[in-house]
DNA sequence: TATGAATGAGGCTTCATTCAT
DNA sequence: AATGAATGAAGCCTCATTCAT
């Protein structure tokens, strides 16, 4: 006698408020780092609190949300361009340099992933497969010393962010040394 | 408006006072970083809240004073030890390492000072000034790429800090890496 | 860096809690002055302090909305009576005497209020004109001296709440007195 | 075989740190009104928390103190000065004004006091007397209704206490008006 | 008797998270 | 599924008063 059957956004509604969310985060994380109120990311995102922690139940798992997304471009990066070039290496790091640079709460992730034992998702395996690939092409071309490992790199990431976030001088001289340093002799 | 009285414990001398104060906060921000309660600190020191204030008018004023003392030392060691020996700068940074790995706070507040453009203290002014005597002196032995600047080095300090933060590997292996970065050739 | 859960009461319509809260505020001030605590408000309430923080950020926006409310009371009152009176002055007076002896709090902020040069909202603006107005009544009917102004009648209340606030004797008296002092000859 | 036997001193030491005290606070009173850290006090006196304690037990104790002191003053002044005059308490009234004026301390307090219900101090008993007789010299010339008490008098010195402090309107013009209400007619 | 270091009970405000609507 | 009001545990800091020296 009444309730039309009109349906079928639901679903979609929900994925729609998701990506809201996801978005207004990670621009809010990019500017500010993690120090960043919930409330502030659901009014960002025209939403409201409850919401927000429909999606992500909580903040934590919004800061990984975040990062994995980011995470998935720096894949996709390495991926398509790094691993066509003959200084992949070289490029993986400038490329981390340059999104660090601009996204401040990914500089603060990346530390607190480097030194995670966690189980390590999907993506961030993936880019340390990635990362790994580099470093063996560098070493087939000579230009990296054969005992560099993926930890070595995670290391050097793991100060570049320190370094940008900090703003501790000019992080591409940082890279430019660090890469020194992983040439043989 | 008023405060009934309690009982509790003597009065010990000032200075004496000041001095547990200022070792309960640096033990307790070696072991969790700042990121602690000034009411902690104060039962660790085992004295009331209100004499840790007296001593040290804000948590800053705490944690910079920690900070403080910690640098001295370090100065003291540069100065003695790194001062006379061929491979300075090794040693150098071997030792901050050392320091940094017992002591997270500190590890947080190398990488805050390194991006600071505050005015800088006198012992901070003084390490980087014993970190350019070193570096002059590598590069006279050879053994340090003339363009080296004190930047450079507090860079890879600043991402040293962080690497052992975050337990992100094996921080001598940074070392041994950023080092080589530094060598001519 | 969270919250363990916890349970209570339902929550209601927000408009409403606003109400409890204000009228929780008023009553406590009424009674005890500002001298409150916050906690006590909202225990007075039945509601946390985050709710009372939401509705009034500050403790002072609290006392202004407790005060605001009372002054519009009492500009209703004004225009509707004591504008319809030839003894309008004094029935207002004997007004203000009536609430602030039931008030305290608004006995303090009267005074206050009464040497601000701020601004001036909006019913206390309304206030000094009915104010005015009645001062005219007044010296037309030839029952207030041609000098009198705003400022004094600000004065004689300024004066009233101290009276009534520090019980410092019969305040009725005290209008009656002041009244006759803003008599010609 | 030692200690000296210069003595002679204590007591007058003892007399001159309640003075020094008394004064510094009664400086701080006249300026800040009466939220004045103890230890303010204590340290413009050059004397330590402690002595000050010693001479006054509490807060409370300092304070009536220093408003004693005030009220001695002005007992001289109205007995010496107004007590002679015809227009008495006009020049009473407008003294109290000039003192209040000078000391924010002392228009809190005159306003606490006429509403106590305590004791009442000698001074305090004494200047009601003063009060007393200049009301009836004024009744007797005829300058003040018949009807006028002590108790009037003290309600607009309590009035006249929050015009100053508050800093409501000309002060002097309080006093002209009310005064005016005093009189016959 | 003088000193001032020590004490600790508050008081204001913030914010992650829950839950009634 | 969305909303945003509600919650209350912290956390920083102040200051009247006490008391060992």
């Amino acid at each position: 006698m009444s309730t039309p059957p009109s349906r079928r956004k639901p679903r979609t509604d929900a994925e729609r408020n998701r990506a809201r969310v996801l978005e207004a985060a990670r621009a809010l994380f990019a500017e500010q780092g993690y120090d960043v109120q919930m409330s502030e990311v659901a009014r960002a995102a025209e939403v409201g609190v409850g919401t927000l922690y429909r999606h992500f139940p909580t903040r934590q798992a919004l800061i990984e949300a975040a990062a994995e997304h980011r995470s998935g471009e720096l894949l996709a990066f390495a991926r398509e361009t790094c691993l066509a070039t003959p200084d992949g290496l070289a490029r993986f790091l400038g490329h981390i340099g340059e999104v660090l640079a601009r996204d401040r709460g990914m500089s603060e992730a990346i530390e607190t992933a480097m030194g995670s034992t966690e189980p390590q998702g999907e993506t961030r395996t993936a880019l340390q497969a990635v990362a790994g690939e580099l470093i063996e092409r560098g070493q087939a071309e000579g230009v990296i010393r054969p005992d560099v490992t993926v930890a070595d790199v995670n290391m050097i990431v793991c100060g570049l962010a320190a370094v940008i976030r900090n703003a501790a001088g000019d992080w591409r001289r940082y890279i430019e040394i660090t890469l020194n340093g992983l040439h043989p002799r």
